[in-house]
DNA sequence: TTGACATGCAGGTATTTACCTGCATATTAC
DNA sequence: GTAATATGCAGGTAAATACCTGCATGTCAA
């Protein structure tokens, strides 16, 4: 997985509305989903092209048709390396916040 | 929370290093932080601005020094925004493609 | 009180990003 | 075969981003 693309690929709201679209019917075409997306074509191309190089979305050739689905994997993979690990320390952290603003009024 | 600031604020690396930095030793000052940077403090000044405008870092003076805390708060927003949505449909998802993909072989 | 230290603030620049338009190619339908 | 449809590719621009340097301010300690 690597962190660095799928979260710039998940730091742009156009992109995300892609994901939820998908999320709501998996495998639209590029048409579809632009149907939804108030911009030119080309444009939706290079948000799909990073979603792609992200490994959030994977395309599939259908005729003159590409079809789009949803990989959830590099999502879960982000929450395994990134959410989990905080979450875990999440009541000490605060902890310590709490301790320090404490000193302050002290 | 505000998704697209979580998300461009976990979209750098350094930023991400930062987070980690935090998440050894909680409470560390500017000055400790920039130590393990390769950079201008100035510029890392600038990448804790996004963590905070984030709401991931919260940070308290004392005296002369600035102390910075994680908030994992918004990264448990987004698992339950973004991760878990799409975990929740993650066979199904995966199933679409695979017969996508196995229509095109036949 | 003065020098050292920690941080804040104000620009300046090179790169990246997010759009666009115009045209080319490939597939389907009549 | 030809027109309509779906997508690909090549540039061009304005704004955002990630750095930097230089200087100002506030705090501590001798």
């Amino acid at each position: 997985m690597d962190a660095d693309k799928v979260f710039k690929a998940l730091g742009d709201p156009t992109r995300r509305r892609l994901l939820d679209l998908l999320c709501e019917k998996n495998g639209q075409t590029l048409s579809q989903l632009c149907e939804n997306l108030d911009m030119a074509r080309q444009s939706a191309t290079q948000h799909i092209d990073l979603l792609e190089a992200a490994n959030l979305v994977s395309t599939v050739k259908r005729g003159r048709e590409k079809l789009h689905f949803i990989n959830p994997v590099p999502l879960h993979e982000v929450y395994e390396r990134w959410v989990r690990k905080f979450e875990r320390q999440r009541l000490s952290l605060l902890h310590d916040l709490k301790q320090e603003l404490e000193g302050e009024d002290q």
